[in-house]
DNA sequence: ATGAAAGCGCTAACAG
DNA sequence: CTGTTAGCGCTTTCAT
């Protein structure tokens, strides 16, 4: 017989939880089984004996046992942990996301680890170094440049599975992406059809796919139209309120300004209240289609018209795929990239050019 | 010599990360030097002499060895995770709290498992069970019921520090709460002022901390103004946008509808709708103040009137307040209750009745 | 200053 | 069907 947890001070603890938290071995003791007899009724999954398992569950009540996950997850070297990387969960789009993904995550029993990364390369990288320490089963990830070689190598060195959202990496990945292509080249088309040859735009970096994949669209559209692109009203970058509002104010200032603005929701803010500001109507003066439709786009005056998308349903079907290839129901599969749609709400924000300035 | 890993099947798997993860036994061995001298090195924190140290290092950059935070928690009973519990990340109000409380835990060296009870009081304690048998270091949570018995017996059965936001139990706890009290006082003396002597409310149910701070701050301004409260226009609850639409169409087309009417983030934009439908204009026919400032509040046309406070403020204390009770400064202090402020900003959404109808 | 060894609480393989 | 036992990878005395 072994004596264990010798206690340092033999005195009572004089506030918290009176009792230790009860292990497998205290049940087992109380219920005259052996420790391995709780174990195979607390998984399960074992046939026991009808008495021995009442017993057993009678005293793990009595105790409050309840099994230590750290323990088991030494043990079998899986944790049911899934990270999930973004850059700011304060930002609606991803908020929605890692709201979904955690549903349903928790429906099958997995617990969400949530790391932003502000969009800090350096922070991200740490951040991915400490997933890798906790053994994570697997990662949702939105990474803050999806071309850069030390972020590609972190996510190729871990041993787990990762599910990329609104992401491209270089080599073969689980990914779940929107069609921003498609639905920035739609807006771009219906602003041209209307009339506009200055179009103006404020978006994510070129360092995202979907900054990248929204040029694309852009662009084309662009080109199937025969306008030229001007670079001086076109923005891609990260903006925070303030820069947007400062980018949005210098193009509608400059000499050639744009007759319309194509811009995220969260830039749509700073280019709203930069038209504001110069006494610029929408859509009279200046037509807006926001990128990413949100409550507010809805009950603005005008009501904005949008390039929609359901975010939600992209962290859903990103934990969806996770939990299958955990679930191993054909783990050797081939990576698998499931495409998004996006649509154009048309609401009133846009009119043909030339009524204002 | 121990023989460990004996492998099941002897051919090399043919995909992922070719080398087994390196352990400290492996960096041991290549460094020629024991384990526990490995354990020094990673930890920093005894003396070890620079020759040896320097090739542990070296051996262990060389393995690509990452410390097992599993086994690590195993061993000295400290996992460096905080659990977050609140009802729906997907609410920004709770995604800014959460994105704010991540960032100091992180600064922190702290991991943030987020859950969403979804106001689900069964979910909620399965939620706490998990985290306690995950053996969190600490809590963060706004409980979906804070007069519940089973649940504040879980919370009370915890072994490890809880901060509550916007909450309150009956027992002391550490807890970051905003003046919803003063906040909503003030906002109906605001009213009231106006020469309103009807006004709506659509906010929290009562079973939540805030949704009883409102409600006595709306029934302390009208008893100081002599005003009689009307139980029909009076709705505390849980809403989805589809109900706040309902509850604000049925006040508004009662016999005697509400002449202003005072409605949390989300709850407004089902009232706004609801008096768009029916021809209200605001102010004119209805004034309205929402409970909780966002962008929307500002860009809305007229400006809405707003209460408001710092969302982000309260997870950035609740985790300051959490991490400084680890640090163990001064663990034995007394629960500590951080009372944060409101304040009323007046724009654009409140006249005085009598213009409409 | 370094090495050896004892577990943390659990699961699973092996006996009986 | 049940008990015994060997670790999972690490930290931490205890010797040396």
């Amino acid at each position: 017989m072994k004596k264990r947890r010798a206690s340092a001070k033999p005195d009572q603890p004089a506030e918290g939880p009176v009792h230790r938290r009860a292990r497998m071995q205290d049940v087992a003791d109380m219920a005259k089984v052996s420790l391995g007899t709780v174990s195979r009724v607390m998984n399960a999954n074992r046939t026991v004996a009808d008495p021995l398992r009442h017993r057993v569950l009678e005293a793990a009540k009595a105790l409050g046992f309840v099994p230590d996950a750290i323990a088991r997850s030494l043990r079998t070297q899986a944790t049911r942990v899934i990270g999930c990387l973004v850059p700011d969960v304060a930002n609606p789009l991803y908020a929605e996301i890692v709201g979904a993904a955690e549903e349903v995550l928790h429906a099958s029993s997995y617990n969400l680890v949530l790391a932003n990364s502000r969009f800090r390369h350096d922070v991200e990288l740490e951040i991915l170094d400490v997933f890798r320490s906790r053994r994570l089963d697997g990662l949702i990830a939105a990474v803050t440049r999806d071309r850069d070689e030390r972020t590609v190598a972190a996510i190729r060195s871990l041993d787990f599975p990762v599910v990329l959202i609104e992401r491209d990496l270089p080599h073969a990945t689980d990914a779940v992406i929107t069609d921003h292509s498609g639905g920035m080249k739609q807006a771009t088309d219906y602003l041209l059809a209307l009339g506009h040859k200055r179009i103006g735009v404020l978006t994510a970096p070129q360092e995202i796919f979907t900054g990248r994949q929204r040029a694309a669209g852009f662009q084309a559209a662009h080109e199937a139209a025969r306008v030229a692109l001007d670079a001086t009203i076109t923005a891609y970058g990260s903006f925070d309120g303030a820069l947007a509002y400062d980018t949005a104010y210098g193009m509608l200032m400059s000499k050639a300004p744009p007759t319309a603005i194509l811009a995220g929701a969260s830039e749509m803010i700073g280019v709203l209240r930069a038209a504001h500001v110069l006494g610029l109507a929408v859509p009279r003066d200046v037509s807006v289609i926001v990128i990413g439709d949100t409550a507010f786009s809805e009950l603005h005056s005008p009501p904005l018209t949008a390039v929609r998308w359901d975010a939600g349903r992209v962290g859903l079907i990103a934990a969806q795929l996770l939990v299958g290839r955990l679930g191993g129901d054909s783990n050797a599969r081939e990576p698998r990239r499931i495409l998004l749609p996006t649509e154009l709400l048309i609401r009133h924000s846009c009119a043909s050019p030339g009524s204002g300035t």
